[in-house]
DNA sequence: GCTTGACCTAGAGCCGACTCCAGCTCCTAG
DNA sequence: CTAGGAGCTGGAGTCGGCTCTAGGTCAAGC
């Protein structure tokens, strides 16, 4: 089955520019087929790479790395070494990248619960027996930027 | 307490031009002032702000959005609403990135299982009575783009 | 008095990853 | 036969977020 450029473009959600951007910076496995008039015929195959190289991509990795798995695949078998290699490179940066967003979650739930408090104290008025969300949350000694 | 330039930049990992670029762009909640020589002279407020500007931006926020706080913040009390949009809106960025990190990391932990199995299936002499892994690890229908 | 080093400003440059443009070729339908 | 639409190429432009340069001030130390 072939698809034409924008074909793939609609149904994995790359540009066609950024097809032919791609083409150009080595990220295709083997030569993206030309048809009639030296159109782009792209395969199957070359759908199934492109979801994983989008996945990659996604995860934050440089097209240069991308275009390095992409050389060692067109290679052929015996580089399994190297390319585990750069998927555990990958794997270790987008742990550790979770692991900073989710600290940074933290800080950022913080502030929401803060704001939230702020809010729901200021609007219903105080119901006198209820007891009120324990003071100093806005700005604990160990919570840094709490003042805002 | 008051810092340098050069001091803030040391102690926020922030680059002395990185520290001028925010300023210039609005980033600080109060002008910062300015010493003797026209130097800027930042207080522990400055520094603590900067802390969570650092959060913020690690997180995703662009820095129109952290200038768009800062204006909040600097307008004082009373756009708590507004602000607490702001953070949601933040919050919910990153775990929406985070989930999407996720996703890609299970696509990545699949293809590093696939060179690792295909490695120590290849090197270790097979050892007769072991169970291999079973086959078709490398290519099932459901996980696209495994043939590389 | 000269160098060094930290700081100042305004503005240019850079990097990654596209995105867009001009000017062309085809093919198909009216 | 001509207008539209999809595609082609090479190269320029964009955007975000810094980063660096040039040219200058100032204070301290030799």
């Amino acid at each position: 089955m072939s698809l034409s450029i924008g074909q793939v473009a609609e149904r994995t959600g790359l540009s066609v520019h950024a097809l032919r951007f791609y083409e150009q910076e080595g990220v295709f496995v083997d030569p993206v087929r030309r048809g009639p008039g030296g159109r782009r015929v792209y395969s199957q195959d070359d759908v199934d790479w492109l979801t994983v190289c989008i996945i990659l991509r996604t995860s934050g990795m440089p097209l240069p790395a991308l275009r390095r798995y992409a050389d060692l695949v067109r290679e052929g078998a015996g580089n399994e070494e190297e390319r585990l290699a750069l998927m555990r490179e990958h794997q270790e940066r987008v742990t550790g990248q979770i692991g900073r967003l989710t600290q940074c979650l933290d800080l950022i739930g913080f502030k929401v619960g803060v704001y939230e408090d702020l809010l729901d104290e200021a609007r219903p008025a105080v119901e006198p027996g209820r007891p009120r969300p324990s003071d100093g949350g806005a700005a604990p000694a160990s919570t840094p930027g709490t003042s805002a």
